[in-house]
DNA sequence: GTGTTTGCAAAGAATTTGCAACGAA
DNA sequence: TTCGTTGCAAATTCTTTGCAAACAC
């Protein structure tokens, strides 16, 4: 459920609140660090609006992504992922069960001037692949 | 045109090497840091073997997949890439022209002990975003 | 009331599969 | 000869689009 002031906050960005926005908006503060897919919301959603479509999700989620509220992933398979979590951050997939952990610290990346100088780098995503705590041994 | 050492080499590893086969490799080999999609090899292929057809792309790239000759990449878009390079590198993709650039040195990723500790990391994959020389100004 | 959103169905893009004919070794 | 490959067409998966009815504001 969200807070009077979290719709307002939405409100005001210039989306238009309709009960279908609010549950995927919903899904999406309660997972926010599940890197759904469309799938995903869309079952979720869908148990409360039998009537949801497909495209009511992938449009809210454009709406939201014009926004800047969500970021697009693509993740070793070729549908999107969603992620609420815009700061920058990195990622980590379990070749294993394919669970995706954010990481927020710990990983610093250094690049050398000539790189610098030649390209304009607006954004470093790291991603590493291996096995997650859960899957070891 | 392959050499037949090259031919001889692919041979090896258990393909079958028939003159689609051929053409598919020797593109690979001539577009190297190219990152081509499928669709790219099919209409490359596809001018001296009018009959290919898209099967066969997937079908030769999945069995060099499985011989670890080609890596899938999905970056920034809801299909694959196919890198021949293999070896561990970094990419800077240019949100402007779309351009991928391989990056192998001059990139360094320091990680916490505590992941080190808690994760099984196999594989570093850094995905620079910005705008390339080409792009600015 | 106005303009946006919804949701159906259809279209589109990318990939995969079934299978008969073919061809490399 | 044998078994893997080719290539067509159909099926699948994921995403987008057109449009009339419904709804937010």
């Amino acid at each position: 459920m969200l807070s009077e002031e979290r719709i307002e906050y939405y409100r005001n960005l210039g989306l238009k609140i309709t009960p279908q926005r609010l549950a995927i908006l919903e899904y999406l503060e309660k997972h926010f660090t599940a890197h759904p897919t469309a799938e995903d919301i869309y079952r979720y959603v869908k148990e409360r609006f039998p009537s949801m479509s497909f495209a009511t999700v992938y449009n809210t989620l454009e709406a939201l992504k014009e926004r800047g509220l969500v970021k697009e992933l693509y993740i070793e398979e070729g549908k999107k992922r969603f992620d609420l979590n815009v700061q920058p951050h990195h990622h980590f997939y379990c070749t294993s069960c394919g669970r995706l952990i954010d990481l927020h610290e710990g990983v610093k990346v250094e690049i050398s001037e000539r790189f610098k100088n030649k390209l304009n780098i607006l954004e470093i995503r790291v991603f590493f692949l291996g096995i997650c705590d859960r899957c070891q041994g």
